[in-house]
RNA sequence: GUCCGGUUCGUCUAGGGGUCUAGGACACCGCCCUUUCACGGCGGCAACACGGGUUCAAAUCCCGUACCGGAUACCA
């Protein structure tokens, strides 16, 4: 049997880099046996899913190159057939009316008050004490068809216990005395969660299924729905959480923006980076390696990889440098300065497109020119935004200087001023306009300034290219070419800035 | 409360009885290189939650404690 896995994402919200990372695992879990990836939209919740959520997810899974076998399936298109399901274990006697009227929660801590309630129940309640439970039939087929409003619950033994081998946290018990008989469908007549989950698995044929570890629990109840169905479970396998450095689980709403995939598309990371990234929470192959192509994660990936513990995507909401995890923003540099130059070239034109800096020479006449800039400098970028940030001085004349750049660079040494403009002077007569002679010239200068060649060059940097650090500043003259070189050096507007 | 799970440097992690005076990566700090630097090189700081066992030997196995997380629904 081939394996057939998915991924279940419910539309709430964009893309969240758990949800990311789960695709992730079970992408690379697929392709690693030659099984097939599915895809699922969880949109049973009408009142919370949006359709713009599913096109944000569709996105961040399209950005991560997760390409998906097969149709996608909306459980909402299933309902119907939830609903069957239901009354037809209704029919069986494997599930019951339950004419309890529906109590609304206070809404807002919904989790407290559940908790809360569960305590004061503590030791008293049994689970199987339902009023309705054990209705006599005609009974039970007569108030409802005067139309009074029932859900239906899952018919669960008097006594006994589930159990499954998850591929992660092993064999996992849970006596029935912990579960109540689960609502299979609300008393609107909409199916819940674990029956559309159950019903769907099993229709899309899942082999795998490979979700967060909130979802252990739910295991359970899922198997008794399998049981009553008289269908075999596919295998299980929980990953740990993300949480935030609080400890807490990473959740949109406390955390906002840092959780979702679009950000990170945005702030100029490479899919590929993130991907590796993501990779590495929760999962490793068990040697020192840290960076992985898709290929190398797809052939190594194995579920005894996965951890139990979890772990935490480190921030800090309040240092700018630190907006994200270090280690994501390392290894997006790491990517950007060793990729292979032509793949990253595609990245950087279509950064430089959006800020409106593109020139079609660049893909012609200047082709060659334009790889070589960027091959020069991709060595101190973070993200692909710094192209056409801190890198903007090489496409445009428009650009800015970083305002710490002239007080150290430029303000300090008030002789730069003239002495910068002298040097245009000298760069006017020289006919190789190549690194050598380059230096040859600022070093002549420097010697009758009596200054360092630090002093000028970096004088220079702020003028050339409004920074404080870069490539080789002979590497980025020579680049920048002789014009623009010597007009720079003779521009007066970061002295008056 | 109950059930389930977890606990190795600040973070991600290696490790599965002796090779562990615990390895790597990020971050941080030094030094070097250098025309600057966020590149590179070298080095440093820094961890087995605690207590009992078992064993010749425990980060690794067992028990307990603490702490953390998840779950608990006519949400998904």
């Amino acid at each position: 049997m081939t394996t057939r896995v998915r991924f279940a994402p419910s539309p709430t919200g964009y893309l969240h880099i758990g949800s990311a990372r789960t695709a992730l695992f079970n992408y690379l879990y697929a392709r690693n046996v030659g099984g097939k990836f599915l895809l699922r939209i969880e949109d049973t919740d009408i009142a919370r899913s949006t359709e713009e959520s599913t096109r944000s997810i569709l996105e961040g899974l399209e950005w991560l190159g997760f390409s998906h076998d097969e149709e996608i399936v909306f459980q909402s298109d299933n309902a119907d057939k939830h609903r069957v399901t239901a009354l037809k274990l209704l029919e069986e006697g494997k599930a019951y009316r339950d004419f309890t009227p529906k109590a609304e929660p206070n809404d807002k801590n919904i989790k407290a008050e559940i908790a809360a309630k569960a305590r004061a129940n503590q030791g008293e309640k049994n689970m199987r004490d339902n009023e309705y439970r054990d209705l006599p039939k005609d009974e039970s087929d007569k108030r409802a068809e005067s139309g009074e409003p029932f859900a239906i619950r899952l018919k669960i033994a008097m006594s006994g216990k589930t159990s499954f081998e998850d591929a992660v946290y092993g064999l996992q018990e849970r006596d029935y005395d912990e579960i109540e008989d689960l609502v299979l469908l609300r008393s609107d007549g909409h199916p819940l969660y674990n029956l559309a989950v159950v019903c769907d698995d099993i229709e899309m044929e899942i082999t795998d299924v490979i979700r967060g570890q909130d979802h252990l629990t739910n295991t359970h109840k899922q198997i008794l729905i399998y049981e009553a169905l008289d269908k075999t479970p596919p295998r299980f396998a929980h990953l740990p959480l993300i949480l935030a450095p609080g400890g807490k689980k990473l959740s949109k709403r406390i955390h906002g923006e840092i959780v979702s995939m679009t950000t990170y598309r945005d702030a100029g990371f490479l899919a590929a980076s993130f991907r590796n990234f993501l990779a590495l929470l929760g999962w490793s192959a068990g040697e020192e390696q840290e960076i992985y192509t898709l290929d190398e994660l797809t052939e190594k990936f194995s579920l005894d990889g996965i951890h139990r513990s979890n772990a935490t995507f480190n921030f800090d909401a309040n240092n700018e440098k630190r907006w994200t995890d270090d280690k994501a923003i390392w290894m997006n540099a790491e990517y950007i300065r060793t990729l292979p130059l032509e793949d990253l070239l595609p990245h950087v034109i279509k950064e430089l497109k959006s800020a409106k800096l593109w020139r079609e020479e660049y893909d012609d006449d200047d082709a060659e020119w334009f790889a070589k800039t960027v091959n020069l400098i991709r060595e101190r970028f973070y993200t692909l935004k710094d192209f056409s940030g801190q890198g903007r001085a090489f496409f445009s004349e428009d650009f800015d200087f970083d305002q710490k750049a002239i007080e150290k660079n430029l303000k300090k040494h008030p002789d730069l001023q003239q002495w910068l403009p002298e040097l245009a002077e000298r760069f006017e007569t020289l006919e190789d306009w190549s690194h050598d002679p380059i230096y040859e010239v600022v070093q002549k200068f420097c010697e009758e300034k009596d200054t360092k060649v630090g002093v000028i060059l970096n004088g220079a940097r702020v003028l050339l290219t409004g920074q404080m650090v870069g490539p080789s500043m002979l590497a980025a003259m020579e680049q920048l070419g002789k014009d623009k070189t010597i007009m720079r050096l003779r521009s007066q507007i970061a002295w008056n800035e």
